[in-house]
RNA sequence: GGCGAUGUAGCUCAGUUGGUUAGAGCACUCGGCUCAUAUCCGAGUUGUCCGGGGUUCAACUCCCUGCAUCGCCA
């Protein structure tokens, strides 16, 4: 069996980030996990360095284009030896041998009539010198400009894709796993419902050149997906090298939900036009948001995998991503959740489980591997568990459905150490005809110590090293060494080296950090009760606004709809209609909390809450003592 | 506006075709052990299975409806 597994390649218009490193490290431990099965496996990823965007952050950069996407790109091929990511292959679109693929591909697919020329009309912002859809247009101008977008007519190449609509919808339904998770496939279907648009696939050389030009009009470069896509084949040195024989159509993509529709619709349509077999799979996953928000530049919460293994460790970094989401959802990512998988799965479970095992082999068995004696109930309990493990195990990884195969290997580790407790070999070794017994005992618990460190592989490729030497055993093994009775009596046994080591939780300035240290100073009965810090004050943005309208919400005897200005203008519904009327309300200075969470409230958006103070029955807004600029920040 | 997904313990999530007392891990409380990384083991606490209606002997599960969140499409 072969396997080819890829990445996306990353557009360098920005530096590798955790959703990057999250896709990558799904397609390493694939790849690490089909060797185990035996499979000849290709693994590749790479850059996609084409296009108007990595032309502007070139020029905010005062660089060449060149020069920018060499340094980006670097950054990311720098960053996988960090995570223990090891490809097979790092493709970049700027490859010679990839231009001239793409220009031969494009050649042929023309040459057959599924390219044509064609003249669209488009809605056109100078400022962005592209075309801007109606949906990113605020009140008919452009967001970023404040210009209204010119019609015009431009001339372009267009892909057929529409005459391989009914042939994919086919493929679709007769491979249920083309598109996994399912709910990606329905998505796709649904999509594939309404007719399907002919593709754009040129830029005119007049606004872009920074492109692979088209072989057959260099008026114009090729346009994003028939540029980056075709990377899968390049990486194969398509069409008429042995590894595209031996790997295509055991092509396996991991993606983002993002590039969904490029990956299941684009694509396959071109190989079809290629007349090239579809992939085989296409892997979607979710987003990770931090600390429940989502991962933006501007919000500046975005996570660095670099930084992130300086803080926890490769291994743990792997383990947790590949635990703590599930394939296909949204997940959250935050450092408590991190270190608590780290402490009790990791250092606890795992970690404490290898060291008191080997130390007692030690101690008690002088440090060697002893023979078995006769297996008892429990014994064999454990050995089974093992080996019902290592097919929940395969099925599980085979299926992307990482989090579950994890929680299957984590049964045995728990298994393991209540097996040690029911057995208490040091009550044994107290007794001289108990010897026989301390010998089962501690190969039953080597052997599966042995047979984990063999699962655990994939996921945590520095750790199952660490184990396999303290087990003094090969690192390169297969699945098939997950067979009992693999450890030779008599192999001597190391020291354990630590696993993981245990971690403080951080003082980070997370909401649910904050509950609980509220709950620590409780349960010690300090005085801090109800006080905060005065980082905690400000993170409450209190700003100046402006009441410009105001009208009462139907249906509610408590809440008004205000429109405030501060400068900007935003929506807030407040619950002072019992004391103030809408008339007397609209010219007033007020003070708002600028940061809060919006909610609905009757239906109603609201972005922010009013500063009012209760006086006994009376309710009175929060003023100035004079008048302010809007948006003046309260402190 | 159209289509779809999700809503289960304080948190993260499992719950096959309807079928006894709804589960796991974390967290929390109590107890035990001492080989081990203050680790491990045992016991325990916690639920309007989003709301409402229906089908059924029986609904977390099926149907309708409402709400909330999210996604895709227009």
């Amino acid at each position: 069996m072969t396997t080819y597994i890829t990445t996306p390649i990353f557009y360098v218009n920005a530096e590798p980030h955790l959703g990057h490193a999250y896709s990558t490290i799904v397609a390493d431990t694939y790849a690490r996990f089909k060797r185990l099965c035996g499979d000849d496996v290709r693994f590749q990823t790479g850059t996609d360095e084409h296009g108007d965007k990595i032309v502007q952050a070139a020029e905010n950069a005062g660089e060449s284009p060149k020069e920018y996407v060499d340094r980006i790109s670097t950054m990311f091929s720098g960053t996988w030896p960090h995570l223990d990511i090891e490809p097979d292959n790092f493709i970049r679109t700027t490859d010679s041998d990839h231009k001239q693929n793409v220009q031969t591909i494009l050649q042929k697919v023309y040459e057959q009539g599924d390219i044509y020329f064609s003249e669209y009309e488009g809605l056109y912002c100078k400022g962005c010198e592209q075309f801007l859809t109606e949906k990113e247009l605020v009140d008919g101008k452009c967001a970023d400009h404040l210009t209204e977008p010119e019609k015009i007519r431009e001339q372009n190449y267009f892909f057929k894709m529409s005459k391989y609509q009914e042939w994919l919808v086919d493929h679709i339904k007769s491979n249920p796993e083309f598109i996994t998770p399912e709910r990606y496939k329905n998505e796709m279907l649904s999509f594939l419902s309404e007719p399907l648009q002919d593709l754009c696939i040129s830029r005119p050389t007049s606004r872009l050149t920074w492109g692979i030009p088209l072989p057959f009009d260099d008026r114009f470069v090729t346009y994003v997906w028939f540029d980056a896509l075709i990377n899968y084949l390049t990486g194969l040195v398509y069409p008429n090298d042995q590894k595209f024989d031996t790997y295509w159509p055991a092509a396996e993509h991991v993606i983002a939900k993002d590039i969904l529709k490029p990956h299941a619709i684009f694509w396959p349509t071109m190989l079809k036009a290629m007349g090239v077999e579809p992939y085989k799979k296409l892997h979607v996953h979710g987003y990770w948001n931090i600390n429940d928000t989502k991962m933006s530049k501007s919000l500046g919460n975005v996570v660095r995998p670099k930084e992130m293994v300086e803080e926890y460790g490769v291994d743990a970094v792997r383990y947790f991503l590949l635990r703590d989401m599930s394939f296909g959802l949204d997940s959250s990512y935050n450092s408590e959740a991190v270190i608590a998988r780290q402490n009790s799965d990791l250092a606890n479970d795992l970690g404490n489980l290898f060291s008191r095992s080997l130390t007692m082999v030690g101690k008690f068995e002088g440090g060697k591997v002893p023979e078995s004696g006769p297996m008892e109930d429990i014994d064999q309990g454990m050995q089974d568990a093992c080996a019902k493990m290592l097919v929940t195990y395969s099925e599980e990884m085979n299926q992307f459905r990482f989090s579950r195969a994890l929680q299957a290997v984590w049964e045995v580790i728990s298994r393991a150490n209540k097996y040690i407790v029911k057995n208490a070999p040091w009550e044994l070794a107290k007794d001289d005809t108990k010897q026989e017994r301390i010998h089962t005992v501690f190969y039953t618990l080597l052997e599966t110590l042995r047979i984990l460190q063999v699962v655990v592989s994939p996921i945590m490729p520095a750790t199952a090293q660490k184990m396999a030497k303290g087990l003094g055993v090969s690192t390169v093994s297969t699945l098939a060494d997950g067979k009992w009775g693999g450890l030779k009596p008599g192999t001597p046994i190391s020291k354990p080296e630590q696993l993981f080591p245990r971690l403080e939780k951080k003082k980070s300035a997370a909401p649910v950090k904050v509950k609980k240290d509220k709950k620590k100073q409780k349960a010690k009965g300090e005085k801090l009760e109800g006080i905060i810090t005065f980082e905690e004050f400000g993170k409450v943005k209190l700003k100046v606004a402006e009441i410009v309208a105001a009208e009462r919400i139907k249906k509610s005897d408590r809440l008004l709809k205000l429109s405030v200005k501060a400068p900007e203008e935003r929506t807030i519904v407040a619950g002072i209609a019992e004391y103030y009327s809408p008339e007397e309300l609209v010219g007033r200075q007020v003070i708002i909390v600028a940061n809060l969470k919006p909610a609905k409230l009757m239906g109603v958006p609201s972005e922010g809450m009013v500063l009012a103070a209760k006086d006994g029955e009376r309710l009175v807004l929060a003023s100035l003592s004079d008048t302010v600029a809007l948006g003046s920040r309260v402190a």
